[in-house]
DNA sequence: ACACTCGGGACACCCCGTTTGT
DNA sequence: ACAAACGGGGTGTCCCGAGTGT
């Protein structure tokens, strides 16, 4: 009882001062001595919870993924008289956070992308991915069984378009370029488009 | 003259020797000590080129950067009678390259990526984003001068559209995920399909 | 009843798996994660047992030792018509162990050695050397009372000498070095040539 | 010329300082915190002259061989008129050594031979072990060119017996039994009764 | 100017042992 | 008896600057 307890704690809060710190100095400059002088644990406790830098910032970046996912999954779902409108406009809500650079989840991301080499990273960006376009997945096919999505369009390629244009966008945030055209709004009318054919496409 | 040329040198050694081992042992794999080792330079000989690592990563991915982007521009100049399917030819086959987890431009990217805090880093980055949205334009600038491309399309935020989703393909293939239903084939398809939009979608 | 049997189970166990893991990994390399992994016993578990991973190893070098005294003893005792070469052929048998550098008392040895300012290690080698010196001694004194072993000869201080040359093996066991003029062999004829003076030294 | 200098008088000093800390608190309770500390060198100052602390402790290790070995040598070689027993007593003295648990060369010996698994490791005791059994046969040689020792003597399988018994007494030394009964003394007895038989064996 | 060795310090990871629970 | 949480020290690796030589 009291075990699971302390353990479910101790785990929040490495995993919340990781956070934490991460959204204030970013992900390299993080040390692990940074997280044990905050968190208050020792080394030896941290490496007990987790083999080591690279999986603790993908437990951090699954616990984000798997918030978000929850929070899409109601917005998609939550609703008896599904519409169109109220769950696009919860994604255009979180299309914003791609473009924020200081954002925890881009900024592990990146992190992590650089070191895809080594299996078990890699296995965890996949994972990520998979989860992103099967979100985006179920919502298309909720939009279809509600006819609110035409049939013809192909739920799987869509689902897959959407999250390799959000990767674009993450990239991107990391860049800050000045200059930018193709803006959420865009991304967001992009998808509109698609999806609701009989609108007017600027492209 | 010769000091030039012994500089030269140096510096194409030095480059060509980063680039073979980032492509066998990936970038945050490949150490000052394995340049130092293969390339024959010393420590001092290095940090008198290039301020750091990053630095040194950065110039081997403008140094491909400049060579795709050269390949580019002969395939869209090239031709005095130009039309739309042989650049896009040459554009689809450049593709297939962002898919490429070896890909040594990919792999760079990814690695400055993390490092994007530091503002030299995001410098670089942010360049080659930008010369990319540039070719891209330039592309179908021409193309809708030569009349293969409509004029109502958004130069602009089409070629942004395009980059974004090649970023996209690069971050997906650093994860190699197993079951990809949206693959190089559709990019083009999706290409062709905003720029020739009498073609029929499959969105 | 059941108390004392699954301790002792479960202290075979332990024992068991370190010296698996010992003659395949050697002493330094095996970890205590190692031997918790394979024996399926947590650290509490063998920490209640041991007092650390030293004493696991002197437990296992008692062990064996205990082992090898008894076929020893058994070697010398066992016939009633007690000739000389019999057990010298038992022992020559046992002296190519010597030699063997993934011998597990040898590389137990030769860590516990390196430990030895510490008191119970260095009171665990030190009963190891006493043993083999006093069952030398028996082996010796017993070969005198049969009369195929000189009365002059000096019991104690040849006992110690045979064990002290045998350390020496056991030493350049661990180096393994190529070429070598004084093999087991050699140990066997110098010990003959010690008891029974009368044959020819090579010496 | 000023750069091999202070190349020199830093490897000296780290050497004196890491032999001075064995001395001290032995082997493994010397940290390379505390040669940092007391030589005043960082870890990549000491990381830039050894690749670890095996090597280091090697290093001292073979710097003492050296050092031993010229003075034997020269006890071998100095006198125009050899004889036997000045020679004898020089060896008799360094006999001693072999004896003292406290003596680096021994502490450093047995710390390597715990880590003999490692082939750079071994590489070093088995050079040790070769070197000592060269200077023994050198020594032999010499004596009987000199007409002081017989020619029926094998000079390498007695100088290998020689540095099997020496390994054995260094082995005996770790562990400071009470009760010797084979010492140096007889260590010496038994090499005067190999290389001069008309003098009366013990055994 | 150019090259390089020397040296510095931060960091990640591993590993043993203690303490606290069940 | 067994299991898990936790502490902290140790090693090796790495990137890079500072001083020195050519």
């Amino acid at each position: 009882m009291k075990r699971e307890l302390k353990r479910e704690q101790t785990t929040k809060l490495l995993l919340d001062t990781t956070q934490a710190l991460i959204s204030e100095k970013g992900c390299s400059k993080t040390t692990l001595s940074d997280i044990m002088e905050r968190s208050g644990l020792s080394k030896g406790a941290i490496f007990h919870y987790v083999q080591g830098k690279d999986e603790l910032l993908a437990l951090v970046l699954e616990a984000r993924l798997e918030a978000i996912s929850a929070r899409f999954f109601d917005a998609v779902h939550q609703e008896d008289t599904p519409q169109f409108k109220a769950p696009m406009q919860e994604i255009t809500n979180s299309l914003s956070i791609l473009s924020d650079p200081s954002d925890v989840t881009n900024q592990i991301l990146m992190y992590l992308l650089s070191k895809s080499d080594q299996p078990a990273v890699s296995e965890v960006i996949q994972r990520f991915y998979e989860q992103a376009v099967s979100a985006s997945k179920q919502w298309i096919l909720a939009g279809q069984q509600h006819n609110v999505i035409p049939a013809a369009v192909n739920a799987d390629k869509t689902a897959e378009l959407f999250v390799l244009l959000s990767y674009g966008f993450r990239m991107r945030a990391a860049t800050a370029p000045q200059a930018i055209s193709f803006g959420i709004s865009d991304f967001s009318e992009l998808i509109i488009n698609i999806l609701q054919p009989n609108s007017n496409s600027k492209f």
